[in-house]
DNA sequence: ATGAAAGCGCTAACAG
DNA sequence: CTGTTAGCGCTTTCAT
């Protein structure tokens, strides 16, 4: 920056200025200091910047995997609206594990965003601790947790379900099943179940044809093996919810196999509104958590937070809807 | 730190030995300083120290979308790889636009990352120039291209939709068609195009029927409406090659609406070896590009990069294979 | 195995 | 609109 202001023949301090589009800089300097610095292959520093300024235009988001259209709709909302603020995210993935995602939580924060936003209500105490001691923002999402952190965008998972059941019993089915992952290791997947559970016993229906799918990431090969096993454990079964649309499509490819008619011999519906829903033949009853609306109103609430620091915490509760499709007659 | 250096009665350079696992730090003091450090609610601010050293531990990846499960597995690849090297990856999206990857580029150098991995090998020249200028490593990705900016690790588009239209023309098939992005916005898509064009003229057969989807990504939505107009425009087609498992699976979805059998009257080819290509019903004959390999292999060059500053470009060529499966008979 | 001094490249704060 | 001074919180370097 010292050999920039020489070319230019002004100081440090004007240089750092027309960087930042600081008001006080003349257009002309401004422009002049840009094309020395273009000239020179001068890039502004920003570690430097950072340190002293205390800004470091991170904002810390937590992701199960990056591997997900719903969760990758969450950071594309989330960065669309933080982009104008001069935000950038800084992105890690947990692998669908709280103990992954305490060490995640804490090599972030080393980095000092100015806020952080995690995905799930579920935490590790210790993780816990860290984020209520980083004074920074703390958006939980994806879910509607009873014991919040700071703020919360997100949604009932358990009331989502519960919305398809009584879609499908509507319909008239009776013998419903449940197809997720191990209650212990899916914590979305284990509230879907519960609000699975919950909604069965509501209409004073049986709720025990749960078929356990593994550890998340709960996938098509996963849907199709559950379905597999639904088929011939439970064959007077008339319909299933699976915990994401991506099983719900693999299940639904094991019947096309199987030539088992869907919806004429058993319906299915899925969760998250993914592009195959609407695509494959027949198209999937879902329920659309507007994964990218949740990450626009989490950059929403940062920037309320940021610009008014003694903000209460918020809370956008999200009402995901049910798209009613031909996989549910 | 000097804080908690006064609490456990030692300098702040020893915690910041103990911070740093530095071998010169008796495992008493370290366990001491942590549990002050924890004990105090201090977390380390990496911020101060990558001034310092002058190592942000950073690693910059540009991609075309999150929202993509091929560029997902190459990320993936690559975290894992750069992980235990204590390398962190700065991620950013191009949004399929070069323009765009020109603003990240600027953006990402100056976080100063320790080297930068890019999607595809077309740039524009202040892109490259800046890329030169950064003196770190850079690694161009998804692509072989011609004039390289340092390492590549990539594969060639066009010769693997090259294999793809041999083993159609194997089986019997003459006239084929290309499903592909808009020719001047879509360079990976316009790389697999060409390739398209070559193989067929290679073959001595006709390569004048392509249908362009749109500006990228293509995906589902964009390959059932590509095949209806496949379909009614040139409907003696025997083979479709698709620019993606998306496309061709929106494709397939299209053909079953309209009781078109697959492969019986039509084939259809993907590209990509996504999930869905193997679960779907005819699973749909694709082309493995490895994209998890490719994120290894590139943090695998990082790391020789990092070693030996002086190491010639690298170039590391995966040969992606074609998967035979029923959707082309 | 530990400590003291200096400084990384910017910008806050203040001055003009 | 521009400049001066001091310092952000660590780590490099050198010393013991």
């Amino acid at each position: 920056m010292q050999d920039v202001a020489r070319a230019v023949g002004v100081s440090p301090m004007t240089v750092s200025r027309a960087f930042r589009n600081d008001a006080s800089v003349s257009d002309k300097t401004r422009e002049a200091v840009r094309q020395a610095a273009e000239a020179m292959g001068y890039v502004f520093d920003s570690t430097a910047s950072t340190l002293r300024s205390q800004r470091t235009g991170f904002v810390a988001v937590t992701i199960p995997s990056i591997n997900n259209a719903n969760f990758a709709e969450t950071v594309r909302g989330l960065s669309e609206a933080l982009k104008p603020q001069g935000l950038q995210i800084l992105l890690g993935t947990t692998d669908y594990d709280i103990q992954n995602e305490e060490e995640l939580i804490e090599q972030l924060l080393r980095r000092r965003p100015e806020a952080i936003v995690v995905t799930g209500g579920k935490h590790t105490e210790r993780a816990r601790r860290l984020l209520e001691n980083a004074a920074i923002p703390v958006i939980e999402t994806w879910d509607l947790p009873e014991r919040p952190l700071g703020h919360v965008v997100g949604f009932s998972n358990a009331a989502a379900v519960g919305m398809t059941v009584d879609h499908l019993v509507a319909h008239g089915a009776t013998r419903i099943a449940f197809i997720g992952g191990d209650a212990d290791r899916d914590t979305r997947g284990t509230d879907r179940r519960l609000g699975f559970i919950a909604a069965m016993q509501r209409h004073g229906l049986d709720a025990t044809r749960l078929i356990a799918a593994g550890a998340p990431p709960i996938s098509m090969r996963e849907g199709a093996r559950a379905m597999a096993r639904l088929l011939e454990t439970l064959p007077d079964t008339q319909a299933v919810i699976c915990v994401s649309d991506l099983s719900a499509f693999g299940a639904l490819s094991e019947c096309q196999r199987r030539g088992v008619a869907v919806p004429g011999q058993i319906a299915i519906a899925g969760f998250g509104d993914y592009e195959i829903a609407g695509t494959c033949v027949p198209a999937l009853t879902t329920v659309n958590p507007f994964p990218h609306e949740i990450g626009r109103k989490a950059a929403e609430v940062i920037a309320a937070a940021l610009a008014s620091p003694g903000l209460p915490p918020q809370r956008a509760a999200i009402s995901p809807g049910l798209i009613a499709r031909d996989s549910t007659g």
